[in-house]
DNA sequence: ATATCTGCAAAGACTTTGCATGAGA
DNA sequence: TCTCATGCAAAGTCTTTGCAGATAT
């Protein structure tokens, strides 16, 4: 198991994990690990590839299983951007510090990461969940924004 | 072809249609009248089915085939709740009356549109869609909000 | 008349499942 | 030790594609 260099609260998850009954197995560290080393939008396969280069013994089983998962325990968010395959990513690291939203251009599947004016939807989309969660009586645990759009290339081309 | 009885704006979409080059056929008619009177979350599937009670001949395949150059044309937004399969809905009837997020409870799938608190959204969505624009050269045709958690009944039993 | 559109069947792509083996606590 | 986790292969599900015949304009 190689030790994240660049994060201090390395093993962050290690509580949490086994706060809720699952087993720390290499392979969860492993898939742990890459998510919280890239910054990309991970499909399953990606994950399965970069994690087989250094642990050739975990399958692409393993990986479905544990961001089923992560995804359960609320770790990690699942996204559709449209190309047919899930993407996933860290829901927010130690310090919370990643939060982002979505831009995706929809001829190429480009996905711009934006922090630009987030506060401001946090801030909204907080008080809109009090509200929703009082009148529907849902517990929200997470929400999405997504902007669709073409990129400047894909603009050009039509 | 049945004529829609509840909405003044029928066929409101016939010029649009014809405007892009596109051919108003009978299975094309079908479809967008099956959606223009469901209020629900259709599958591809769900569509199939509604649409060939009426008319027998139209396949799945076609269903697929008009949904896409639908959601292409922005006639049709095309959703991700989680489950598996693509949901669809108008973008907006004759007179935008429509526009509405979603709540989804993450463990039974069920899903609430709302429109409470969608004017401050959409206002925060305006400003941030043209910050977004400008600073990423995008030029920005949709968007998505979603909220995820727990409806009532799901959290009383975990 | 002719470029589009469509149905059917088959293929494709991603994801899930069954079962015997292997590994954490 | 004993339950939980995993790999492999096979199956499942939704969606897309190829092609000949039908249709809108």
């Amino acid at each position: 198991m190689k030790a994240p260099h660049r994060r201090r609260g390395a093993m962050w998850w290690h509580g949490k994990f086994k706060g809720m009954g699952y087993r720390l197995t290499t392979s969860r560290q492993a898939i742990l690990d890459v998510l919280g080393e890239s910054s990309e939008h991970l499909s399953a396969e990606d994950i399965y590839l970069k994690v087989h280069r250094i642990h050739p013994g975990v399958g692409l089983t393993t990986v479905y299983r544990t961001l089923e998962l992560l995804v359960q325990t609320g770790l990690v968010f699942k996204f559709d951007f449209g190309d047919g395959r899930a993407r996933y990513e860290l829901s927010e690291g130690p310090k919370g510090a990643r939060h982002h939203h979505h831009l995706v251009c929809t001829a190429c599947g480009r996905v711009v990461d934006y922090t630009d004016f987030i506060d401001e939807e946090i801030e909204l989309l907080n008080r809109t969940e009090k509200g929703l969660s009082a009148k529907y009586d849902f517990k929200i645990t997470n929400h999405l924004i997504q902007f669709y759009g073409l990129c400047n290339e894909c603009r050009g081309r039509s």
